[in-house]
DNA sequence: CGGGCACTTGATAGTAATCAAGTCCGGTGG
DNA sequence: CCACCGGACTTGATTACTATCAAGTGCCCG
């Protein structure tokens, strides 16, 4: 057994590992190396992890909470590019090509973060190719994704891109819910703007309007429940 | 050295693996043997090479030519992804993860191509892990172009977008010229149009403003000279 | 030289951004 | 506990921009 098994330091780390969809290939005494390996960082609400142009030594994996990846734009406006949740890993790119970050990162929520040093995340690539593997396969998910983005963005109309976010907040956030699905929503109105790059009242429109059609319905600020999913899906095609 | 060295019919095969950055770390021993894997294919203008939905079996890469890939979305609309060039590999999608392929490959011209069958493929990312840190790499600078471009889409202006492409080119196709850089258009106007996500017309006027501005030369459809530069650069910011 | 196709240019209409009031809700302090 | 305050959201009116529709125009290729 490894020696870090048992080091209680670290015990609350391992489920973070172990959580972690890179590291699924690893067996228990490889987990707890790679535990040992894991320092970790709190942060509250709206606080900034990385800011762009900077220079993380550190591979990020988000352990609890959520942030969001948005670049400012010289106009004045926020283009979110992503939102990562638990498991999600961020900061690779300083890591394997050699470059500063691309956007800034910030917390939606109070969040928990484990970081694991470059050089030591270089080690783990050497040693157990499967995480290359993993984070192969995790990067071209994430380059579908923002191809499915850029198809939203340049090729269909706005009422397509609501329902989008809406559908991925629903896969991502979603509680079943007596008459459909409860969905917290991980960002404010002008948030899902800069997500979807429209007006933040246009958000509103067209949230009402598809109130008004029945298809969802909105609770305050950060609740919706999608009462007719398949609706959503016809908007989109 | 490798018996594959004076192998002549793979001896055209070895310049593409020998021009591929992915390949980049390999010696000639290597090089001749990846070259041994290696099968040719050639297309003329306007070929699809794969279709959304299918499912390749192999590595491609470029070794001549240029491809565009894309989505047709349900509006009748064509989105453009990616234009991959000499050099550039595509359908790692279909190797990496498993999943069929989510856009359409189109040659933009006369197009050779070197395919690499999926288990070679695997065998040479485990035998050469140099060769996963270059696809991380290369996969890392897909994601920052789609990061650049959803932020073009979602959150600057058109002339932004418009001058965008043009910067891209220049830096792609761009070949010095008397009073300037004269670029060859991969794409129509209609190209551009559904790479930039607007309206064909749209794309001719701010292309003929940028003209009258003094900030490009037009030459027919399929020629552009970049007069001032820093001109577009800060239609950018 | 003629035909066709891609592109340009102009006119119009539609849609979303912007500007501008309100409204709702949560939090704070009296 | 209630009243007040501020921030976020909704809704309405207007403006600006781009998509669309509609003629031309020019260029390439046979």
């Amino acid at each position: 057994m490894s020696k870090h098994t048992h080091s209680c330091e670290h015990c609350h780390h391992q489920s973070c590992a172990r959580r972690v969809p890179i590291f699924s290939s690893l067996d228990d005494d490889e987990l707890s190396w790679v535990s040992s390996l894991i320092t970790t960082k709190k942060y509250s609400k709206g606080e900034l992890i990385i800011m762009e142009g900077s220079n993380p030594e550190s591979l990020i994996i988000v352990n609890k909470g959520k942030v969001k990846a948005f670049k400012d734009t010289q106009e004045g406006k926020e283009q979110i590019l992503y939102i990562f949740t638990e498991g999600d890993f961020l900061g690779e790119k300083n890591l394997l090509s050699q470059q500063k970050a691309t956007y800034n990162v910030e917390t939606l929520e109070e969040t928990h973060i484990c970081l694991i040093n470059k050089k030591d995340f270089q080690q783990l690539l050497r040693e157990y190719p499967d995480i290359s593997f993993k984070i192969m396969s995790e990067l071209c998910n994430r380059l579908e994704r923002l191809e499915n983005t850029i198809e939203n963005m340049g090729a269909k109309k706005i009422e397509a891109r609501v329902s989008s976010v809406l559908l991925e907040f629903l896969d991502k956030y979603g509680k079943h819910h007596a008459k459909g699905t409860l969905v917290e929503l991980p960002l404010s109105r002008e948030g899902i703007a800069s997500y979807i790059g429209v007006a933040r009242e246009t958000v509103s429109r067209k949230m009402s309007r598809l109130q008004d059609e029945g298809v969802i319905r909105v609770i305050g600020n950060k609740k919706v429940i999608i009462l007719d999913k398949e609706a959503l899906e016809r908007e989109i095609q």
